[in-house]
DNA sequence: TAATTGATTTACGTAAAAGTCAATAAAATC
DNA sequence: GATTTTATTGACTTTTACGTAAATCAATTA
């Protein structure tokens, strides 16, 4: 695995902008080091980034993503801290799935245009 | 089922505002009729409403929203028009199947994050 | 009939998530 | 060593998806 990553190839990698990876560092999401001004992206950075993009899909605000990114961590804490953090994990869980029925019912719909489709071709070469 | 709903009926099924409800139709997503002034809503303007909201629910912007619903609608137009409408349904296909390999990896880190906040529990009270 | 309630229209405001641009600065290449 | 190239910073702008507020109208209730 390589050590670092530069921006651009970042950039070229996951059809984002350079403002765009800033813009997340901006909001603390991701932390390049530095080498004087230029940044330097971590294998760790590489996968926050990734997941980052991942909630931007699935249409996560930066707030909800953040609160996804913070569930990954390793938890710290004491009992009440860490129950709590299940809570949020099982919402999150929740939220997901509401998601994947979304999906679902959609696919569904697609199914039911996609053989209109066919058949209206079908009434086309009959009227031929 | 019933003939016609209120615009306040809806906002309160759906949990929207009637300013969310009147910019779909701003943007012609949902053409109520109208009595008067007062807009009317049909069984069928409610089905759009949840269609509306299922595509927010999965981070689709208005425009694409759009596009969703005009390849729910019966399909018009020759042979060309239809093989494309079908190309554009696949095209959807495969956004909703990108969405949905992100609920998957997503949902495997949450059980990752979870088993994590377990062990952790189990170690704070072996430590007391 | 007066007053309250609910809906509409118009218009301006706003937060989130970047896009765009200009002015540097540093690095790489010729 | 001059000059492209690449990156940074900062500021301003834009787009999307509504929020909010004021004025108006219509219908219902007191």
């Amino acid at each position: 695995m390589r050590e670092f990553y530069t921006i651009t190839e970042l950039t070229k990698e996951f059809g984002v902008s350079t403002r765009t990876i800033r813009f997340y560092e901006d909001e603390e999401l991701i932390k390049p080091v530095r080498r004087g001004r230029t940044r330097l992206f971590r294998p760790s950075d590489r996968v926050l980034l990734k997941q980052i993009l991942r909630g931007k899909r699935l249409g996560f605000s930066i707030a909800e993503i953040r609160e996804i990114i913070e569930v990954y961590k390793a938890p710290s804490g004491e009992e009440g801290q860490i129950k709590l953090m299940i809570e949020r994990i099982n919402q999150k869980r929740k939220e997901l799935e509401q998601k994947r029925q979304d999906i679902d019912d959609t696919m569904r719909e697609m199914d039911g245009a996609e053989e209109n489709c066919i058949e209206r071709l079908a009434e086309l070469r009959v009227s031929q």
